[in-house]
DNA sequence: GCTGACTATCTCGACATCGAGATATTGGAG
DNA sequence: CTCCAATATCTCGATGTCGAGATAGTCAGC
């Protein structure tokens, strides 16, 4: 810590101590993408109980509400296609139809005829749908920031802007 | 962007789209915590292809390398309790049991008794295993910190520190 | 108006994980 | 010693997702 700036300290945490580990075992690999990447997953992975106990609450799981939450932020009248769901949610095809059957079932969207399109369902939000899409969020968000109070607010900032800059390189980078 | 510094800027990304329309629907409410934990799952997600083509390379999905990964890092004799492995790999213990068995299939890893408690059964990996964990490994390193070329060293480094910081939190937590 | 390439969605078998319970073992209290 | 609560791991039925293929519909060009 003595030769380094303040700014760049590194705090004591799971993915730090895997660093060291490596170091040790195999000192001329360069982890610094496990620096990054592995600790956004980890942080994913350890952030996930709080936020699917949230939406337990509600009687969802954490694909369930990111279909409701994906139709509910589009706006009224709260519906897409489902191509624009599966894109969205990055999942595949197969794995939507099987999630809106589900939330077809619980009354929480219906499939209306496309008006243009007949190979298109489109899916949309029913207002219990709506309801429990709108509940679930405000909760969430509030669970998120909380997760997040060891921060400073420019802390948070500067670490939001920081992964924007990455996830928009992400995203223009042919397939990465 | 006029009233922001610079530092602050945000830029063009999946996650901050998704603010947008949320900032439409519902003003209220207060967006920070998916500005990181929302980007930070994007990204883990957006990075995950890039990186299990690695692993399908080395004939392994993205569990199984987990587990070899550990066991190597854990140094001579590259030997742990699956009970460490769970809790280090943030899986149940039943998963656990079906990756070591397929990974024990492969002669990847084995199994050997415990010196001293006889309730537990060890894994260590193999010559081949430690082989292709550790080709698969520096892979996985090359591949990850091309994904963050866009960044600079220092912003590289300024966003592994902030995410030391809010791991080391999370860790810290009761259990949030 | 046909035709063929393309698109949108669903079907369905394979599979990795969960999680509650079962089994075996340990170690300390009496 | 003997018990029993705690511990380590495995078993197994349920479940969510994948992904290749099937089905139905569209549209541009002839």
């Amino acid at each position: 810590m003595t030769s380094r700036q303040f700014a760049d300290a590194v705090f004591e945490d799971h993915v730090g101590l895997r660093g060291r580990q490596w170091e040790q075992e195999l000192p001329d690999v360069d982890t610094r993408g496990m620096a990054v990447l592995g600790r956004a997953r980890w942080i994913t992975l350890a952030a996930r109980p709080a936020i699917e106990a949230v939406f337990a609450r509600h009687g969802l799981d954490t694909g369930e509400f990111d279909v409701l939450s994906t139709l509910l932020r589009a706006g009224a009248p709260y519906r897409l296609r489902p191509t624009e769901l599966y894109r969205s949610l990055m999942i595949s095809s197969g794995g939507l139809t099987d999630r809106l059957s589900r939330l077809e079932k619980a009354g929480l969207i219906e499939r209306v005829a496309a008006e243009k399109d007949g190979r298109s369902l489109p899916v949309q939000l029913t207002g219990e749908g709506r309801a429990r899409a709108e509940a679930a969020f405000r909760e969430d968000m509030a669970i998120e920031a909380r997760l997040l109070d060891a921060l400073t607010e420019e802390e948070q900032s500067r670490l939001a802007q920081l992964l924007s800059k990455l996830a928009g390189s992400l995203a223009a980078a042919p397939q990465n």
